[in-house]
DNA sequence: CGTGCGTGATTGAGAGTTCAACAAGTACAC
DNA sequence: GTGTACTTGTTGAACTCTCAATCACGCACG
């Protein structure tokens, strides 16, 4: 066990400020969410995935794997979704243990729905208050994290 | 009510990796603490305003209003903190309604074991694996972030 | 005074997450 | 084939957070 290598104030007050800056924005974007649209940040997430997948169909586990969630975590959020009418079960007929999530049109309709008002929060909140070298930092900045975290990353957008 | 304006493949592509990335890193945290010291990210944080607080004491609304917790959610927790002997309530002689939340010296202890720990893993998640640079960069994106929020923010840190 | 309104804090119910345990199915060696 | 180990997905209990309701108190104004 070697010696900790505290942080010095600097360092204190930019992690504090970040904290506070990505505590304050999801806190934002989840109660936004919540207000209009009437669903949990995180169901708004799986609802994209779906979207954007083939047939609007995922296997339960790649849902799961996707966003960094649980299998439990993912099984209760598609029971509540299914109770919403938002997603549908299906067997997977190869792999008798599979599910599949399926996402209905009235999950897509409430997606549809629920993106604008999302994505003007996002917008207002972090592109509208960034200048664009900043953003590009912010990019090259969060890959950097997720390759110390291990989560794969894609190649950085072409340049501007 | 104006048209949305969409996020660019560009822009969705930051947005998504600077999720992943925060997502990451705050549940990388939240597990180390769990794991290591038995809190939630949230008890260590309250137990951190706390220790830095005059006698270490704060009213229950200023413990609250620091980070930006509710008071319910505050009042609940420091109840959690009460029954682990960490913290314990006293009440306020000039203003019969309010309450202090006052670290005791096991919860200073707790702390004192469970800092190394968080400390040592957020160098090596942030700050080891971003340049200079970009750690000053992260700090400028996080005070515009806070300010496009409303937080207040201190001024940056001198010149390193 | 005392009535009314705002503030400080707590409570309980409901919703989401985690964790461990479990059932069911697959893969693979022997 | 059969047994063992791993994978997929679900479940229930414990815990945290949110929201609305509530209680107790302070403060100002008629």
């Amino acid at each position: 066990m070697s010696e900790t290598r505290w942080l010095s104030a600097c360092e204190q007050e930019i992690w504090r400020a970040f904290m506070s800056a990505v505590d304050g924005l999801t806190d934002q974007f989840a109660r936004q969410l919540q207000r209009d649209a009437n669903m949990p940040y995180t169901y708004y997430e799986i609802l994209v995935a779906l979207s954007e997948a083939p047939d609007r169909t995922l296997r339960m586990s790649e849902l799961a794997g996707a966003r960094g969630s649980s299998r439990s975590r993912l099984s209760h959020a598609v029971s509540r979704l299914e109770e919403a009418g938002w997603v549908r079960r299906q067997n997977c007929p190869t792999d008798k243990r599979g599910s599949f999530a399926v996402l209905t049109d009235e999950g897509f309709a409430a997606l549809a729905a629920a993106a604008p008002g999302h994505v003007t929060e996002v917008r207002q909140r972090l592109f509208d208050v960034l200048t664009p070298e900043q953003i590009a930092q912010l990019g090259d900045i969060s890959r950097a994290i997720m390759r110390g975290l291990g989560t794969p990353t894609q190649p950085p957008c072409p340049e501007r």
